[in-house]
DNA sequence: GCTCGATTGAATCGTTCGTTTGACATTTTT
DNA sequence: AAAAATGTCAAACGAACGATTCAATCGAGC
């Protein structure tokens, strides 16, 4: 084993990009693997050789956005509260952990930004069933992570009530995601990330707003409630 | 043209009946007219007889939820803006004649009530692509309508900045519909209206702070900015 | 030069899709 | 009663799907 000369000509790089491109324009089941493979250059074969399926690369597109995504979402919570050692962290902050790690990975990304914003929100709008399990894991985990931090940001909120504020986050996050080229082609500037830094800070103050509605002073009641699950 | 004796066997009302079902357990992607006509107990051929084409069947399924939907919305706002002859509407009760409607139809359906919410959803949550023009069209109508609304209850909010705080509104209702079942399972109690009604509330309370977020006592700007469409 | 595993390509598999056809039955009109 | 309209049915259409086969090709190690 010398060194890798160019034993991997890129068709399974070329495969996952050209997918991941098509998925995000016009969604998960109406893309084929021929046109996949057409856009790629490449023969229907590819798919069923380098992935073993067309679900299995499917998969793989998500898996290659998420993964990033999910950790960064764990190390800035993680590192919100080392930076807050013991007190609740500042609402604002923890939904920023949660969303910005959405739309910052669209640098890493070889993808045009609003072909990046649907993608992630296409994958995030999938209901249980229609989601890979490794996916599904990572929503898990960041949904624990994050219902805990918000239970601290909000004791006075009991539990149930919290999980359905949550709730609703998620689903405003998500419709920004997928819908944002609609506003910002109306009313957008030319430039196109500070426009998404000034969206973003909006939904972030929105979503603060609604999470501590009717909050003032009370005791925390706190009663334990079953664990809900969020499609981050 | 004695009397309707029998001339309608129901067939294509079971058609419809069928489709429904079909296509707020499933998607409407995932289901073919093969599934539709079986479970109607029909023909392959009655879709086409009957409709034309399956994604007029799919418009006529849309179109029977969202057109009393659509009514009851405009009928609640109008309804309301008279009761406030003049003053602005409270914002809560402007929320709730968005809302209340979605939810409400649930009992002139003869779906399942967590089938009824996830096909509402559904339609909603589609793209401006794949939905007909004649469920746009009222969207746009019922958009409109009530981005007026907004503005005038909230003056101190500038256009963009509220098309935005609507836009967050609107996925968190989609994703409150689409997901419903998820939550209600969890902590649900055994009955099945009352919960979706303590939900709604918590949506309307939710969605007002957030609309509301910042607004304490200033000028309106009230710059006329260019009018944005939303997926109601 | 040769072999062998890794990759690619053209052709094709079986299945399912939405739609169409034409024969047949039923009802309504003339 | 004849004719015309209306509805249903089994069968089949062409197209597109994901997946597979198998021969051809390529590059590295002996």
């Amino acid at each position: 084993m010398r060194e890798m000369t160019i034993p991997e000509s890129g068709s399974k790089r070329k495969l996952l990009d050209a997918a991941e491109l098509l998925f995000a324009e016009k969604g998960f089941e109406a893309v084929s693997v021929r046109d996949i493979t057409q856009l790629a250059k490449t023969n229907v074969a590819a798919v069923n050789y380098h992935f073993g399926s067309r679900d299995a690369l499917l998969t793989m597109v998500m898996m290659r956005y998420m993964t990033p995504v999910t950790e960064e979402r764990l190390a800035r919570i993680e590192s919100l509260e080392r930076k807050w050692s013991g007190k609740s962290v500042p609402l604002e902050e923890i939904i920023d952990a949660l969303v910005r790690p959405l739309v910052g990975q669209v640098r890493k990304s070889e993808l045009a930004e609003r072909l990046f914003y649907k993608l992630t929100g296409r994958i995030c709008a999938e209901q249980g069933d229609g989601l890979p399990p490794q996916i599904e894991d990572q929503f898990r985990q960041v949904g624990e992570r994050f219902s805990k931090a918000f239970a601290k940001a909000l004791p006075t909120v009991p539990p149930e009530e919290l999980a359905w504020r949550i709730h609703f986050v998620i689903g405003g996050m998500i419709h920004m995601l997928t819908h944002q080229e609609l506003f910002h082609r109306v009313s957008g500037g030319a430039s196109g990330t500070p426009t998404m830094e000034a969206t973003l800070s909006r939904f972030i103050h929105f979503a603060a707003a609604g999470l501590r509605e009717g909050t003032v002073q009370e005791e925390a009641p706190a009663k334990k409630g079953p664990q809900a699950t969020f499609d981050f």
